[in-house]
RNA sequence: AGGCACGUAGCUCAGUGGUAGAGCACUACCUUGACACGGUAGGGGUCGGCGGUUCGAAACCGCCCGUGCCUACCA
């Protein structure tokens, strides 16, 4: 050890008993981005043989620029983190790409809202205006998610981050349009279209929620009949559409208006005459009065219902969601005013006929949460047919994978059913339509760089397109985009496609079937091999987090603490509920301890992936944190023990002769195994929840204890042994564990004394080989089985101990007898060591008709019963609690051989189980029974 | 309306045909030189209900009840 190591050490073992996250996180994060740990091959340098070296790589899900670091981000993050580390640590060349999305609609509204507090607005501003703001706002805050992420620990390549809005990436977005143009795949129409009239832009059918339940009620009210003789009933929930009705529609062979058919009726308001048409398709003559007002400019049903018969399509509503002309007295009312007055006014002239309670689903704005009005528009829209196609075939193929596999049902369901896809917003924030109109002629040019000239006429007044792409559309091209696409880079030939594409299911649609898509069509290659998608995180009650709920946990308060008050007072500033704050009130009174990002990132490692719903609950937080403190003072304990001496980790692991040593190192190489299979399935609970186990009821609760005694023993090769097996298992449990724990693990193995080295610009565990069960464990099914045999009977002893009140402080003497000689050989040659943890001292013996007839021979003896073993422990008797415990250890034995024998007295059982059940049920009937007959034995010893 | 999940200990959750598990909470004891953010021992479950398949069901199938999400429709 070098007197720098020397030093450091001492340091370190004389520091706190408890392990403090902050600067550690602090300092190693600086650390490993100074040095450029994280980042991928440049291509310049050949640092680690990149040539052979194989890759991998996940592209971030960009977080929206606006926005600030979730819960839902820590879970991707640590997700991601864990999946790229644990890759680096075998050596790929891994990139882990990081970035933020310009989010439209999100950063617009941010921007604007600063600007209303300036008294101004964007209108005032002008678009060129108002976008530099947008930019300005960005440099100056657009970093904080990016640098919150760092506090989670993510390992991304900071040097090649991207943001959507990026000249290079704009640049593909140009280049992506106008090839889907070319091709026919992005064209411009007159669609029916859900407006916002909030934020005054159209939206994708995915950007619109539906909220259900909605208590509403049915207006029903006649159209009188132009020749005067008789009226039509129709009902509406939105009686203001009436204005733009162009037909009223009856079921063909509903009798009782087929003397309807093809007559007028005519409109209260304004000056026309509404046809009556008949049509299967829309009217169920079944429903309420079985006639239809149509209104093909504002409903879906009637949009498609006014093609199919020629009728007139008109709009009745501006923009801003108030009446148009075309709403004559009504014209200038908001669309809400002008609902009631309609129905007021119909009451007035006579023709209302009564309202019903109804309940029904409003479609929202995902966004501005007002009520999405339908509306003509003319809109670009991208034909989704031929590409959802060959995503579908991937899936099905298997060329991408979608893990957890339910998924898939869903995706194939949304694909197969796809609608074409509206792609542009009347925003200014975003990417430009590369569309130019001309002045002279009716001809579109499209292209990729400003045209000089229109395409068909040749003229020079061009004017382009003023709406913006859907955020989506540049997040389509993401994973190819970022490494350089359209251009052949040397990054893109590396690095795509991508491995992985780690998300929460709630962006299925929205993101991974797009990316799949443009993926296919301009690489022609999948973006991804896998997409694992996570749940949700929410609250301890399973609800959605939202701030005006108030149960939003900030990922960072959990790493760095806060106090209650402190708490309430970000929930109020955020817009939180009265009940919000009671419940945060109620939940968390002390606020939360500084539990770290390790502790955090476990936490989330620990839930399921098949769950939708990660119900985030502090407390498991705070065991998370426990097992950060356990690691640590295992390691404290190890070094102390290591301290000066000349064991060093080789990284592999050392021969191993004790049992304690061999046992360990069996387990080690399990775990190692369990952790490998889980990290490469996705089921990184599986993996975590190994090593946490491991370290804590394996190398804790027994090794750690079992050195003890042989570090302090005079068998100096003993001695040497288990301090090479100490230093090995501690070396790699902290890289086994750094994926998941990077900063804790960082700091204790910079401790550890190796003998080897990482290359790099420091020795670092980020870079250090990842341990595997051949190299860094040795299975030994041999040494288990002995091993069981010592730890049942110190528990047993110790129970003893338990139920008879005997503290440690008083030793006691065991009497031992084996049924088997093998048995006997374990306990003999591990006697010391059973000592030391139970306390006491041991006697074998030979004859073991003794404990036939224990009372005879123990004087004031209790007894243990194990499988192949009894033991007696004499003068330390109480007969009632001796009695009781036996009592109750009989039950238990006799219930599980009532359940056993039960089954083997079943000659369907016996006849048609597979063979080695019913063997292993006979192997336990005999071991229940023989005990159940020692332990009556012994209850009647006691007379 | 259809689809997909989920319902396991007081709480949060694993477990997918063969002995019901973890963490927290709970009870008792223990301040032992790694750790009280700890240790030892213990209590606690008719696995939502009812049927079916099977030698055997928490798991597979059907129905029902409850919860959540998604898609569609809603004159």
């Amino acid at each position: 050890m070098s007197d720098e190591q020397q030093a450091q050490a001492s340091n370190f073992l004389s520091s706190s008993k408890a392990y403090e996250s902050h600067e550690v996180e602090a300092k190693w994060y600086a650390r490993w981005e100074e040095a450029g740990v994280f980042e991928a091959s440049h291509g310049d340098t050949d640092l680690r043989g990149e040539a052979e070296r194989e890759t991998y790589t996940i592209a971030i899900p960009p977080p929206n620029v606006t926005g600030s670091l979730h819960m839902g981000h820590a879970c991707r993050t640590t997700f991601e983190d864990v999946l790229i580390r644990h890759q680096r640590m075998h050596g790929k060349d891994t990139l882990w790409l990081p970035g933020t999305d310009h989010a439209g609609i999100a950063t617009q509204v941010v921007v604007e809202r600063m600007l209303a507090r300036e008294g101004t607005t964007r209108h005032d501003l002008g678009r060129e205006v108002f976008i530099e703001r947008v930019w300005q706002w960005k440099e100056e805050s657009g970093g904080r998610i990016l640098a919150q992420l760092r506090r989670m620990g993510a390992s991304c390549d900071w040097t090649r981050e991207r943001f959507t809005m990026d000249e290079m990436l704009a640049r593909a977005v140009r280049e992506a349009f106008v090839r889907l143009y070319e091709e026919g795949l992005i064209y411009r129409g007159s669609r029916l279209v859900n407006w916002d009239v909030a934020t005054q832009t159209v939206l994708s059918d995915l950007e619109v929620e539906q909220e259900e339940g909605v208590e509403g009620e049915m207006f029903d009210f006649a159209y009188a009949l132009e020749d005067g003789d008789g009226e039509l009933v129709v009902s509406t929930t939105r009686p203001e559409t009436m204005l733009g009705d162009t037909a009223v529609a009856v079921h063909p062979d509903d009798a009782r208006y087929a003397h309807l058919h093809g007559k007028k009726l005519r409109h209260p308001f304004v000056d026309r005459l509404v046809p009556i048409i008949t049509d299967a398709e829309l009217v169920d003559p079944e429903f309420g009065t079985g006639a239809v007002k149509v209104t093909p400019a504002h409903d879906p049903n009637d949009f498609a219902t006014g093609k199919r018969h020629g009728l007139e399509e008109i709009n009745i509503l501006e923009l801003d969601g108030t009446l148009n002309a075309e709403g004559g007295p009504f014209a200038g009312m908001d669309r809400f005013d002008a609902r009631k007055a309609v129905k007021q006014k119909l009451e007035e002239l006579g023709f209302a006929r009564g309202t019903k309670k109804h309940t029904m689903t409003l479609p929202r704005s995902q966004r501005s949460g007002t009520v999405v009005e339908p509306m003509i528009s003319t809109q670009w829209f991208v034909k989704m047919e031929p590409l959802a196609k060959p995503a579908i075939e991937v899936v099905e193929s298997g060329e991408i994978q979608i893990l957890p596999e339910e998924w898939n049902k869903t995706y194939f369901h949304w694909l197969r059913n796809i609608q074409d896809w509206c792609i542009s917003r009347q925003l200014w924030w975003g990417h430009a339509i590369p569309a130019w109109y001309c002045a002279d002629c009716e001809e579109v040019t499209v292209a990729r760089e400003t045209p000089a000239a229109c395409k068909g006429c040749g003229g020079t007044k061009l004017r382009q397109d003023e709406d913006v792409l859907d955020t989506w559309f540049s997040s389509a091209l993401w994973p190819f985009s970022t490494l350089g696409w359209p251009d052949k880079t040397r990054d893109l030939e590396r690095f795509y496609p991508t491995q992985d594409m780690e998300t929460g299911y709630d962006i299925l649609f929205f993101w991974v079937a797009r990316m799949v898509m443009m993926g296919l069509h301009f690489m022609d290659e999948v973006p991804f091999k896998r997409v694992l998608l996570a749940g949700l995180v929410t609250d301890e009650r399973g609800e959605k987090m939202s701030k005006v709920k108030g149960n939003v946990i900030d990922p960072l308060d959990v790493i760095d603490g806060s106090t209650g008050e402190a708490l309430i007072a970000k929930a109020e500033k955020a817009g939180a509920a009265k009940s919000g704050v009671r419940y945060l009130k109620k939940t968390y009174p002390d606020g939360f301890m500084s539990y770290g990002a390790d502790a955090l990132r476990m936490t989330l490692l620990s839930y399921s992936p098949q769950s939708k719903r990660i119900a985030l609950s502090i407390k498991r937080i705070e065991g998370y944190r426990n097992f950060s403190n356990k690691l640590w003072n295992a390691a404290r304990f190890s070094l102390m023990k290591l301290d000066g001496e000349e064991a060093r980790a080789t990284g592999e692991a050392p021969a191993a002769t004790a049992l304690a040593n061999r046992w360990i190192l069996s387990r080690m190489a399990v775990a190692l195994e369990a952790a490998e299979t889980g990290l490469g399935s996705y089921r990184l609970d599986d993996a975590s929840q190994a090593l946490y186990h491991f370290v804590w009821d394996e190398l804790c609760d027994w090794y750690l204890e079992l050195s003890k005694p042989l570090l302090e023993g005079d068998d100096a090769a003993l001695v040497a042994e288990t301090r090479a097996t100490l230093v090995h298992v501690l070396d790699a449990t902290l890289r086994a564990l750094h994926p998941m724990m990077p900063f804790i693990t960082e700091e204790l193995w910079q401790h550890v004394p190796k003998a080897y080295e990482v290359e790099g610009d420091f020795s670092t565990i980020v870079l250090a080989p990842y341990p595997t069960a051949a190299k860094d464990g040795r299975l030994d099914t041999e040494a288990e089985a002995s091993f069981r045999v010592v730890s049942d009977f110190v528990k047993a002893a110790r129970t003893l101990r338990a139920e008879h009140d005997l503290p440690r402080s008083r030793p006691i003497e065991i009497h031992w007898h084996a049924d088997q000689a093998a048995t006997a050989e374990v306990l003999l040659a591990e006697q010391k060591l059973v000592e030391a943890l139970t306390q006491s001292s041991l006697k074998r013996e030979e004859d073991g008709s003794l404990f036939d007839d224990p009372a005879a021979h123990f004087e004031d003896a209790a007894l243990f019963i194990v499988p192949g073993l009894r033991a007696a422990v004499p003068g330390v008797v109480d007969v009632e609690k001796e009695r009781s415990r036996l009592t109750r250890e009989l039950k238990k034995i006799e219930k599980d051989l009532a359940t056993v024998e039960k089954k083997l007295a079943n000659e369907s059982f016996v006849a048609r189980a597979p063979e080695a059940v019913v063997a292993q049920e006979h192997e336990r009937r005999s071991d229940f029974s023989a005990r159940v007959e020692r332990v009556r034995a012994a209850l009647e010893g006691l007379g």
